[in-house]
DNA sequence: AGACTGTGATTTTTT
DNA sequence: ATCACAGTCT
């Protein structure tokens, strides 16, 4: 048969065991992808199940349009099967049915930064002038909803543990109010509200639930509880339940992901049936063995051993940079070589990174080189102000309650409308129980009350709303050039001569066309329908990876599921990676995983680096090799202690570790600087990471952390150089830490 | 209301 | 280095 025939015997068996629940342990490039949608096809080509009926859930928009992409090579076009990710399933389910949850179906998305304008919003209002708060409460908030819980229910959580519960929990609420008020959600929303709704109307759960026969979950190890629950719920009628996934490879755990779901999964339904996919199609064993390497110094894992057939292949090679640009220099050397003499193609290279801001220097350098690379990840055109800006506009008629949106616009371009006025449209707003947009439309009713020369400039901003509302029916593309031409963002941008606002014209322009293309694939589709396609479906909207010839620069979780055939793992340094938040939460499992994604996304060559000194934060910065480099190197055993010493040696304590004699010649210049820097500069105290003493650190001691203040120890777990902590810091939550390397101290 | 100035944080990752 | 934000001046 066709569709089994080009599958190992491991996959054939998962692809034909259709019914009840299916828990798949796929290693890395062990061809998930390959069994989830040939498994979608069989049961629609083979068993007859209508396409209609099946649900395929993905985490990324990126693997939804793979996953559809294969599946219409498989299947033709019109198989009708659901695959989409879960935000924009909740949306879907929403438009529809919000209504039974006091949502109208033309609701705003609204991203993180609309998201971040009303958590100001919400603090302002309260009175409160505590900077800190705001991050604080932005975690809690998503923290709460990725749980699923309400207010109440998350004051309950955190009472006791938290010092300002009442009042983080009170300003949740607000928000959550606003929300609501604004008939807007946040992504988060999307699925908390998904789940109130599922719980609350039998007439949507019911159907839904006989809709979805078979439901497959990609990436299992990234659902978080909600998603979880919303996941069971839909599943609870048919039972055919498909979840795919690899605990090695969570790497969401600060968005709420959690690796139990899929640890636990055979535990919580005793009649699952369990999958290894152990060999791997992608890398060699050189690569693999890396892998492996860093892996397994992960405590919380299930122990799988990957094999593959592809050979012993090259060694993985390291350098250990002189600084940022040296290290750029070699990866682009690197790969010019390989272009010239191995035959290698732009789009077979990927540089990959922990943070966005790491990708400048190698953009400069192939630049320099000719080269041409695109950056996946980083700041996304749709984040760009103006983009927001005309989305705003249309935002706003299309639901008239987005008051985020309308107090985005209403004085860009500048109409002399300050934050004064705008309260008082928003008391008119309450005291007529209508929207902003309704009191500007009926503002004849309230100039008089506004002064002379600014009910003018309101009035301006009225008529021109009022003029966008009437038109708002018009296809999608025609609709977005008129609000560009009536609002005027072409004189706006171009009177100023300025080169930024020229590009910013330009990105409006491609904006349209990004509009004028959707509405050619969508004929007939509404202006909330691309509103939506456009927050949640942004990224997909980048040209696809293999079109064009090019290298690619990418942060490492946002090539998880792709592979490359030479990967340079770059910028391996202590504080970037590990990055410091996580040491800092001693969150070095996470970390060490992405490093397992990472390495794992090559196929034939894989290059590991890091530099000595880095430009960062507007200064040139020593930096510590990554503990990584260590244990890929498959030194795991002494990784601590080697990092340890190399430390005290760059703090200018401790001696020469032996181990870098074998290091090229660039730390021997390295060398001369640590020595000339220690002349100068007057030596900082520093504690030596191994050498705390750990004595006094358990359950109910208090201690002090630079950043977070003073805190009382909740528990402690492991020992030695490994033990961590967990600690609550009033008012600001709990974290973890590595207690040899965080900077704690005790106190009495 | 808007322009100007100084300060302080910022750099984790994505729907 | 760069940017967002708060505070001050015009």
């Amino acid at each position: 048969m066709d569709l089994l025939s080009n599958l190992n015997e491991v996959q054939r068996e998962i692809v034909q065991d259709t019914e009840g629940k299916l828990l798949v342990l796929a290693g890395a490039g062990s061809g998930k992808t390959r069994v989830l949608t040939h498994r979608v096809a069989y049961l629609v080509a083979e068993k007859g199940v209508w396409g209609s009926s099946v649900l395929a859930i993905t985490f990324t928009n990126k693997a939804t349009a793979e996953m559809r992409e294969r599946l219409d090579v498989l299947l033709g076009p019109d198989h009708g099967v659901w695959i989409s990710t879960i935000h924009s399933l909740a949306a879907r389910i929403l438009r529809r049915f919000g209504e039974h949850i006091g949502y109208d179906s033309n609701f705003s998305i609204y991203d993180e930064s609309d998201s971040a304008r009303m958590i100001s919003k919400v603090i302002t209002e309260a009175q409160i002038d505590d900077n800190r708060i705001k991050e604080a409460l932005k975690e809690h908030i998503g923290k709460a909803k990725n749980e699923g819980m309400s207010p109440e229910e998350y004051f309950y959580e955190i009472n006791g543990l938290v010092n300002d519960a009442e009042l983080i929990v009170k300003l949740y609420a607000r928000y959550e109010e606003l929300l609501k008020h604004n008939n807007a959600m946040d992504f988060d929303d999307l699925l908390h509200k998904l789940k109130k709704l599922l719980m609350t109307s039998d007439e949507c759960l019911s159907y839904y639930q006989n809709k979805f026969r078979y439901i497959h979950v990609d990436e299992f190890q990234d659902t978080n509880k909600v998603q979880y629950e919303i996941i069971k719920m839909l599943a609870a009628k048919w039972g055919n339940l498909f979840v795919v996934g690899d605990d090695d490879q969570s790497i969401y755990g600060w968005r709420g992901a959690r690796v139990e779901n899929i640890l636990n999964f055979d535990k919580e339904f005793k009649d699952a049936k369990v999958h290894k996919l152990l060999e791997n199609y992608r890398s060699t064993e050189e690569i693999l063995n890396t892998a492996n390497n860093v892996i397994q110094n992960n405590k919380a894992r299930h122990e799988k051993k990957l094999f593959t057939n592809r050979g012993k292949g090259l060694k993985v090679e390291y350098y250990n940079a002189w600084n940022d640009r040296n290290e750029a220099e070699w990866v682009v050397g690197k790969i010019e070589s390989l272009i010239f003499y191995n035959g290698y193609r732009k789009k077979d290279f990927a540089i990959l990174v922990r943070a966005n801001s790491l990708t400048r220097i190698f953009e400069q350098m192939l630049q320099t080189s000719r080269l041409s690379y695109r950056v996946v990840g980083g700041y996304k055109f749709f984040d760009r102000k103006e983009i927001q800006d005309v989305l705003a506009y249309m935002r706003a008629v299309a639901n008239a309650r987005d008051n985020v949106a309308i107090e985005r616009i209403i004085n860009f371009p500048a109409r002399g409308i300050g934050d004064a006025t705008i309260d008082k449209l928003g008391v008119y707003s309450y005291e007529m129980q209508v929207s902003t947009l309704n009191v500007l439309l009926s503002l004849n009713d309230h100039a008089g009350r506004l002064p002379k020369g600014i009910a003018k400039k309101v009035e301006v901003f009225a008529d021109l709303m009022k003029d966008l509302y009437l038109n708002k029916g018009m296809p999608v593309d025609k609709f977005m050039q008129y609000v560009v031409e009536k609002v005027g963002f072409e004189q706006a941008y171009l009177s100023t001569k300025k080169e930024e606002d020229i590009t910013r014209w330009e990105n409006v322009q491609q904006l349209i066309n990004y509009a004028k293309e959707y509405s050619a694939k969508n004929p007939g589709a509404s202006l909330e329908d691309f509103l939506e396609t456009v927050s949640l479906e942004e990224s997909g909207k980048d040209e696809d990876p293999t079109s064009r010839d090019k290298i690619t620069i990418a942060t490492m979780h946002s090539v998880k599921g792709l592979e490359f055939r030479v990967v340079f793992i770059v910028g391996c340094e202590e504080e970037i990676f590990p990055s410091s938040q996580a040491l800092k939460a001693g969150e070095l499992e996470e970390e060490r995983r992405i490093m397992y994604v990472a390495i794992t996304r090559a196929q034939e060559r894989l290059y590991i680096s890091n530099a000595q000194r880095r430009f960062r934060f507007g200064k040139v910065q020593d930096c510590l090799q990554s503990r990584f480099v260590q244990e890929a190197k498959g030194e795991n055993e002494n990784a601590y202690k080697l990092f340890g010493e190399r430390k005290a040696y760059l703090d200018g304590l401790g001696k020469r570790p032996s181990y870098l004699d074998d290091e090229p010649a660039s730390s021997r210049i390295r060398e001369s600087q640590a020595t000339r820097a220690r002349a100068v500069v007057p030596q900082p105290k520093v504690v030596k990471p191994v050498a705390k003493d750990l004595t006094g650190y358990v359950g109910g001691a208090k201690v002090k952390h630079p950043n977070y203040g003073e805190g009382t120890i909740l528990v402690v777990l492991g020992e030695g150089a490994n033990a961590t902590a967990t600690i609550a810091f009033p008012g600001l939550g709990v974290k973890k830490f590595i207690i040899a390397l965080a900077p704690l101290t005790l106190i009495k």
